[in-house]
This record gives structure tokens, C-alpha cells and sequence, in this order.
DNA sequence: TAGCTGACGCCCT
DNA sequence: CAGGGCGCCAGCT
């Protein structure tokens, strides 16, 4: 990951390696990229990613509390809820359930 | 051109 | 325990 690249494509290629059925959180990723206070931006390269070519799976992302913040933004105000569904994360009124354990650190699995 | 806003998160009252 | 402020910084009004 290189740090001349744009910080929202830094963003896109982080969300790109969160795993089928985990979730990450905005500050995890901009914390990966060296910016812990940046999270907003990490939001705001998220709802860019919707116009990007790239399968970005933003649902995967959510803040640190695993509350589906950005569902707004899905077209739907169900969808990003019915998306991690699918992939087995349970969600109740916006909000992961046993987020510890559905939670993937790229700090972590990343090196 | 300057100021406000926001898919956030942490610190301070 | 809750509410408010600040940093982050690109985009929009």
C-alpha cells in the first residue's frame, strides 16, 4: 500500500480484502492508513466507492459501535442491513450483533 | 472566496 | 452517564 496513492483508494483497496462475512469499522481502516482521526474521510470514500467501477462491499463497513451508519446511502434503507444478512452477519434495528466476533482488523490481518 | 457539512471517533466537561 | 467540542479534509453551497 503505498502512501502517494489517494487516500480514498487506499480506502477502496483496504475494503476490498474484508473477508465474505466479516465486518471492519471506518476507524480501523483510516487508523491502517496512518490517520486514527480520519475516519470521516473513510465515510466520505466509501459514498464516492458507489460511483467507482470497482465492487467496493461498503456494507462491510460500519462504525465502531457495528451500527450500520451509512445504510442511507444504499439506495435502499434496507439493503445494507439485508447484504451482511446474507452473508450471515446478524443485524438487529442497525446494529451487529456480536460485533467483537465479526469484527476483521486489517491492523492485524494485514501486515 | 469563504464557510458549512459529513457513512467517525476521541477527549473533555 | 450524557452532551458538546475538536480534528480530519474533500466537496458543495
Amino acid at each position: 500500500m503505498q502512501e502517494s496513492e489517494d487516500f480514498q483508494k487506499q480506502v477502496w483497496q483496504v475494503a476490498e480484502l474484508i473477508p465474505f462475512g466479516r465486518v471492519t469499522t471506518y476507524g480501523a481502516i483510516a487508523h491502517y492508513l496512518n490517520k486514527p482521526n480520519a475516519a470521516r474521510m473513510v465515510g466520505w470514500a466509501m459514498n464516492k466507492s458507489f460511483s467507482s467501477s470497482a465492487n467496493i462491499p461498503a456494507h462491510r463497513v460500519v462504525n465502531r459501535n457495528g451500527e450500520l451508519t451509512g445504510k442511507m446511502h444504499f439506495g435502499s434503507p434496507q439493503l445494507m442491513e439485508i447484504l451482511l444478512k446474507e452473508e450471515g452477519v446478524e443485524v438487529l434495528n442497525n446494529r451487529i450483533l456480536n460485533f467483537d466476533s465479526y469484527f476483521w482488523n486489517p491492523n492485524i490481518e494485514l501486515v
